[in-house]
DNA sequence: ACCTGAACACCGTTCAAGT
DNA sequence: ACCTGAACACCGTTCAAGT
């Protein structure tokens, strides 16, 4: 990983730098994927064969790092057709793709769970771009926003979920510690079998079917009910 | 908070054992709520008035006493009403109690996003006994557990984001930015504003009755439908 | 049995110094 | 401008020692 492990340089000024913003972004990247993904400045900082302290030039502090990383994550999420499709279908794709993003950082996970989810730039162009697709479908307006939190809630605390060890809720005592808990993963494995699929990834598809349905119910509802007058 | 603040007692055995498990578990707790909520076992120590190694004799690491918390916070959210009442129904205030004890050990959220959700005792306990609200009423089986864990999927989802400032989605650059969005956060807050609440607990309420009418639909959709064979 | 003292490896951050 | 060295306060954990 490190351009030059344990050559120690000197002090002073390199000839050419050997950081920049986009440097670091993509060390702390690789660094939070898969495999455990202790995310430390000082990980960071080995994998790219200079100080800790070196980052600070760059970034003021550690959250300002992580920071900048949320806002890459809506760019390496990408775009899913919101503009030129109904919400209700781009949405599916988009929440995969976030979920997915999540997973395959999972050390990222944590450190944004601790960091209040701020306001970048990248972040509140995303919004708007879906915010506009509800618009242009008609959605109410006072439910865009909490269309849209509700969803990301749900799919940020899925990708939490799935973090967790597959066997997760089998009772250790068994069937007899938790019959009907014992009984109901059983099914869910069977049938996420049958699919060719994993509980885990059945679970997120069904969650964010329902989820979907609900909100467009509730939008349905309220623009041709009690909102008129 | 600390019994004897700054007193240095000597090493050697105390005549009365100053901790326990549940002391310790306490005063985390109460190190977790609300302000800033910077848990580390250090802090639990000092809050203590004592060092940080004595914890390490009632819980081997850092980890565990996070577990032990969790399973602490199932017994806090508490029971409501799932054994005798349909589970569409007693799911809201169990939803509300859950994130509002989320909310109030803010501190904890963090923690237990680093840590894989386990399955401690209670916890299973817990889960049984909603598994089996769901199966009293017919809910299908291989979609109990798929119900529940969308469900807590949202609810620390949703817990997450009411960490964020509540002006957090408002873009800086006012509605010349994001004008969209600009609209659809101001229509919000004027929802809220009329319903004499605020838009976090608007957009968790929206949220959650969306998911309950999403998850009851599938279940009906599935029982009657493809489901037969 | 139940705590302290000392010690270890680690972390994020600041500041001076070097080129 | 762009990095290292030294130094600081902090963290979790281990282990011996004290009663």
């Amino acid at each position: 990983m490190s351009p030059t492990p344990d050559a120690k340089r000197p002090a002073g000024r390199p000839r050419s730098a050997l950081l920049s913003r986009d440097r670091i972004l993509q060390a702390a990247f690789a660094l939070s994927d898969e495999q455990g993904g202790e995310f430390t400045l000082a990980a960071v900082a080995r994998s790219l064969g200079v100080r800790p302290q070196a980052l600070h030039y760059y970034f003021p502090s550690r959250e300002a790092l992580v920071a900048a990383m949320r806002g890459q994550l809506t760019l390496r999420i990408g775009d899913h057709g919101f503009i030129d499709r109904p919400w209700f279908e781009a949405v599916h794709g988009w929440a995969f793709a976030y979920r997915e993003t999540l997973g395959r950082h999972s050390g990222l996970i944590a450190a944004l769970a601790t960091l209040p989810v701020a306001g970048e730039p990248e972040s509140i162009a995303d919004y708007e771009r879906i915010a506009a697709s509800f618009a242009r479908d008609g959605y109410p307006e006072h439910l865009i926003l909490p269309a849209i939190v509700a969803l990301e809630s749900f799919i940020i605390g899925s990708a939490l979920d799935a973090l967790a060890p597959a066997d997760n809720l089998r009772p250790h005592g068994g069937a007899a510690q938790a019959p009907v808990l014992a009984a109901a993963e059983q099914s869910a494995s069977r049938a996420a079998a049958a699919a060719e699929s994993s509980v885990i990834d059945l679970t997120f598809t069904f969650g964010l079917r329902a989820l979907v349905a609900g909100i467009r119910e509730a939008g349905a509802v309220t623009t041709s009910g009690s909102e008129a007058h």
